[in-house]
DNA sequence: GCCAAAGCTTAAAGCAGCCTAAAAAAACAC
DNA sequence: GTGTTTTTTTAGGCTGCTTTAAGCTTTGGC
């Protein structure tokens, strides 16, 4: 589901892009009249939030010249002015919605949802090393084809590792990691998980990828040294 | 192009029936939530504007009723409270538009206009996943051809666990959709909504659906690991 | 080669996290 | 108000992740 929002404010637009983003939208933002029509034109947009103050070209413009071309995509205004006549003239140009300033931005994404009816969301990307793959969205490893399911420490340890894949993580990095700041963990603790670890993630025959920095920590890269 | 006046007080009612008419729009009246329930469902109408308060059934319920019955003529609701919750759980229930008393009728003629020139709205996506589907409208989730009725915490859970299904969903995602963003639910209370979701989901026999993920959060995927 | 330090392995114990049932509290309907 | 539904709290039990500890292996310095 994508939203385009016009916004001249660059609070405001950071804002609604924010909160819309947390709602599972995909968001674009246009700064003026010109760049939202031209936008909008494009198609592909599920719902379009103009501001009604725009520079160059104002929310009313964008509307009629959109509707004029037969682009139907649904639109909320949104203006300070609650003149009487302003939310008249924004509906009959074809708005579908109307909130004045200052509006709740639950009502906003209630009224985005009424409009969008709501899409799919966007998942954490998946981190890769070689053919290794951290999927974030399942805490799965997978190593060729061979995939595990992480528990909760584990996963945060692999994920810490492979963000700096080819550098050393001390081992008081990883304790952060997996224990949080105020960690107290015993050395041997994450010997125990290092071992879980690479057991996971090389089979016998393959080739080792998470090594020992004696004195330090550990480091997942390729070649021995 | 008819329009159903559901209102209560004779003043406000005969005072939109005429303003309307003079718009060019048929007009029919209902006191109670019953008689406008009734003559919505009847169909032929084009444009609702339903009071929250009415006598018998209110407003929302009138609304749930409609769009359990595949019905989506485009509807405005109309009421003196203004309270947030109620705005937002009015659109999330199906209403296409919401004005608070007092307005201004010309924004009541230009919204009616608005959602009349756009005709019926197209019915909302039901989540799916495997073989369970989740009505929106009437908070209905189905497994199988077996429907059970969800209350509205359980909804707003299992929407976030449907939307982003394969997916692990952590506790605080959960507890945001359920609660609100200022959430203070203890994880106790967590387990015993999924307890009950779990039992809604699966019947003894069928395949487990929802998972836990320890430490994290739940699941909604097929296979057990 | 010998030693100490660092790291590894294993199995078992501990306990956090989760589940369940039931009852209390709160919200809602009439 | 009363009765009903929904939500929250409570408390006990269970599961399996995490930790511990003890013995073993490797590493690097002499």
């Amino acid at each position: 589901m994508r939203v385009l929002v016009a916004e001249d404010k660059p609070r405001l637009a950071n804002l609604l892009k924010r909160a819309l983003m947390r709602e599972g939208f995909e968001v674009a933002l246009a700064m003026d009249g010109e760049q939202a029509l031209a936008m909008s034109m494009m198609g592909g947009l599920d719902v379009l939030v103009l501001d009604v103050m725009l520079p160059g070209r104002d929310g009313f413009d964008v509307i009629r010249n959109l509707r004029a071309a037969r682009q139907m995509t649904p639109a909320i205004m949104v203006t300070a002015r609650d003149a009487m006549a302003d939310v008249v003239r924004g509906l009959d140009l074809g708005a579908d919605d109307y909130l004045t300033k200052p509006f709740s931005l639950e009502i906003l994404l209630a009224r985005v949802r009424a409009l969008s009816r709501r899409g799919p969301i966007t998942a954490p990307a998946d981190l890769r090393f070689r053919d290794l793959v951290l999927h974030r969205r399942t805490h799965e490893l997978q190593r060729g084809d061979r995939r595990v399911p992480l528990t909760r420490t584990e996963f945060e340890l692999v994920e810490t590792l492979m963000r700096r894949s080819g550098n050393i993580v001390p081992r008081d990095v990883l304790a952060e990691a997996g224990w949080g700041g105020d960690a107290d963990v015993s050395d041997s603790t994450i010997y125990v998980f290092m071992r879980s670890l690479r057991s996971k993630i090389t089979q016998p025959g393959e080739e080792q990828l998470l090594h020992t920095v004696r004195g330090v920590g550990y480091s997942l890269r390729t070649e021995e040294s």
